[in-house]
DNA sequence: GCCAGTCAAGTCCCG
DNA sequence: CGGGACTTGACTGGC
């Protein structure tokens, strides 16, 4: 079983290279001026989009071929106030370059739209605005020239105090949008409100792969035994190109067990890959923790030497 | 230079 | 029903 590790979005180990930079809507509202915001507002993107190039660069340097774009690419993208403003145009030429670059270095790459997109809302308006945000991801992929199929995370959505409910609404919902929007979505287990049961309901009934957070598992569960419910994700990938993917971090302390820690505990990890060896040939590991890709290497290195595994690059180990 | 507060978006909890 | 907490990183304003 290969065992591929991945990161979040930005790097503490590169410098002035946030992928994140942004302008409030209280600022851009300060500049009288509104093409010079908005050419301001472009600016930003820009060098957003520069510095997921060096990211790109920084993790091939460092053999890692798996990683999650920022959301916030684009400050204000969607907002109610510049539905007008045409923000992929100024990004046609910096997102070729990331194009360029990712075929010459092929990586898995996707996204985590960020709480506020929420499929399953009773809400028509905030439905409309999580579609907008995803079709915002979608060409955004495009551009890169990434196959959208399967690129971006979401969690089920609200509870809105009757869970079974919310899941029917999910499914309600579902049928309004697009197949390729529907087809760049992958489905995660959260922390305080669907478990592993309850999302995989949904994956198995809309053919939606599921991405398996095993904090969010210990910190949200009926049934803490996830065992018997690792067959059913796995199979919510067959249909899928891409491997199957999971979440892992540490809780930040047994008070704070929600929170991420900085880092991985590797012997959590280790007893986890162990009650899953073999059942598949391969496994891509997002590294949630707040040491970004600091903490994939340092599980990297307290990986390395452990009785029946083998590293085959920075990121990549063989488990036998 | 440091610390607290603010920010597009949604949901949940409390009073 | 209204307001604050939650959450994340970036950024601003006050000292």
């Amino acid at each position: 079983m290969i065992i591929r590790l991945g990161y979040v979005a930005m790097s503490v180990e590169l410098q002035n290279a946030s992928p994140s930079q942004t302008m409030t809507f209280a600022q851009f509202s300060k500049i009288k001026d509104r093409d010079a915001a908005i050419r301001k507002l472009e600016r930003i993107a820009e060098s957003n989009l520069h510095n997921c190039l060096r990211l790109l660069k920084h993790n091939e340097a460092n053999q890692i071929h798996f990683f999650r774009l920022s959301s916030r690419l684009i400050p204000l993208a969607n907002h109610e106030e510049l539905l007008d403003w045409n923000y992929m145009k100024p990004l046609i030429e910096p997102l070729k370059e990331l194009a360029d670059h990712i075929k010459k270095h092929p990586a898995r790459i996707d996204f985590h739209p960020d709480h506020f997109v929420v499929l399953n809302s009773p809400d028509k308006e905030i439905l409309k605005n999580s579609l907008r945000t995803l079709v915002m991801h979608k060409a955004l992929l495009k551009g890169m020239e990434i196959d959208t199929e399967h690129r971006c995370v979401l969690h089920v959505g609200g509870g809105y105090d009757d869970k079974e409910k919310a899941l029917e609404l999910f499914i309600h919902n579902w049928a309004y949008i697009s197949p390729s929007i529907q087809r760049m979505i992958m489905l995660e287990n959260d922390d305080t409100t669907f478990t592993v049961k309850e999302t995989l309901y949904l994956c198995e009934k809309l053919g939606i792969p599921m991405v398996f957070d095993y904090h969010h598992h210990l910190a949200n569960h009926e049934d803490k035994n996830w065992q018997e419910d690792w067959g059913r994700v796995v199979e919510t990938w067959q249909d899928s190109r891409l491997p199957i993917k999971m979440h892992i971090s540490s809780p930040r302390s047994e008070r704070e067990f929600r929170a991420h820690a900085d880092f991985v505990d590797v012997e959590m990890f280790l007893r986890f890959l162990a009650q899953i060896k073999g059942t598949v040939p391969e496994i891509h590991c997002m590294i949630e923790a707040k040491q970004k890709d600091a903490a994939l290497f340092q599980l990297s290195r307290d990986l390395q030497g452990k009785s029946g595994i083998k590293m085959l690059d920075q990121s990549s180990f063989l488990m036998e």
